[in-house]
DNA sequence: CCCGGCCTGGTACCTGGGTACGACGCGCTA
DNA sequence: TAGCGCGTCGTACCCAGGTACCAGGCCGGG
């Protein structure tokens, strides 16, 4: 059997050899590109022809929805999957409809990992199985009433970076959430920043959405 | 009897006069002052000391609610009636944690008005029945599934003004909203600081707030 | 004991978004 | 015919917000 031939794309280069690590254990595996951002991705995409892309959503310059939907409609072979920090957001969606096939959380166990490459390797999609329950919820009829743990589903945030991240949802400024929470404007910049990377979002409008979302805030 | 005195605060002087007209005619009325903006608010109420203030949410400067925050702060004796375009924004409810007494839409008939500002000045409180329609809806134990003619509450908006509304809470950005309508960015800056001025909201994450809080979407 | 995570803070920079104008064409109505 | 509302577009300005990078203090675990 031949080896699947896989390009990583992320801008956190640890990462990425993380990845390579894993993936270079198994022996149907061969990493055979690595990109630390969007046009890279597509650059590379094109010249390497790699079987499957583990493709970063969010990354500066071109993100990973965008590099997704270039390179799907450019070759579509290259089967894609999203890799995501958090279980749900807009840009992740936005790759499935972008042309991705699978959905993976970037803290996923190594088999879940290589299963998911070798079942869009053969031509299924794969997504985590909490995206799915996830996306049952959002989109099926009935969302059961949010158990209030529901905030813990913010796993990928520290407890400082959940109240910021609730209160971002309020409405706040930076400005307000600095009086809120007495820190100065820079830290409650550096909390915003690192929440947006951690979820995987643009900006704070997302945030409002993403909560609402997910029922966490307004009753 | 003695005159209620009543001061009118809104940037827009046309409004101003459009108020003042109305509330000379009632002879128990009399207009003290007027003032565009909230610090000119807060000085005013200090020198002539009206009995009732007539307060528009979003001008320049200083806004109604920080004003009102500071007049009620200084003087409680002045009543204050939050006025608005729209019967639902944040700033409203913050004016009515702010001390107001009173909240009132700008399209209210003449009669509501004057009972409104009576019913304040007898020191009762007075807040418009659709407003406390929509309280009860949002802060009752029950919505009642929004009728899908609810984005009709958006009466304030234009149609075009509504489309603009529904993407903004989608969370789309600018270039993003001006690629969907196919206008250029410049217009749909125009639409948006337009959708802002009309329902009394700061930036585009207020609007998402509204639009969840509304049900308009997000199922 | 040192290391790493977390929280805190700062500086510098740049872009997106919001504001304040003014302008033009269209269609409707007084 | 003269408005007026609406939608469109432009220019110019300013600031909040987001990014990048660095650094000190605290605490708990190896």
């Amino acid at each position: 059997m031949t080896q699947t031939r896989i390009m990583l794309v992320d801008d956190q280069a640890l990462l990425r050899t993380g990845f390579r690590m894993v993936l270079e254990a198994e022996d149907d595996f061969t990493v055979v590109a690595e990109a630390g951002g969007g046009a890279e991705a597509i650059a590379l995409a094109a010249s390497v022809r790699p079987d499957v892309i583990l493709m970063d959503v969010r990354m500066p310059g071109i993100d990973g929805i965008e590099a997704t939907r270039q390179i799907t409609a450019a070759r579509p072979e290259s089967r894609i999957i999203i890799l995501t920090t958090f279980d749900l957001d807009e840009y992740a969606f936005g790759g499935l409809r972008a042309g991705a096939r699978g959905f993976l959380l970037k803290d996923a166990q190594p088999n879940e990992l290589t299963a998911a490459i070798r079942a869009v390797a053969s031509g299924d999609a794969s997504v985590s199985s909490r995206v799915t329950r996830r996306m049952l919820e959002l989109f099926g009829s009935k969302l059961p009433a949010a158990d209030d743990d529901d905030a813990s589903r913010l796993g990928a945030l520290t407890e400082r970076e959940r109240e910021v991240f609730l209160a971002i949802a309020e409405g706040l400024s930076n400005p307000e959430l600095a009086e809120r929470f007495f820190l100065s404007e820079s830290t409650v910049k550096t909390h915003v920043g690192r929440i947006l990377a951690k979820l995987g979002l643009r900006d704070r409008v997302h945030v409002v959405i993403l909560a609402y979302r997910l029922g966490l805030v307004g009753r």
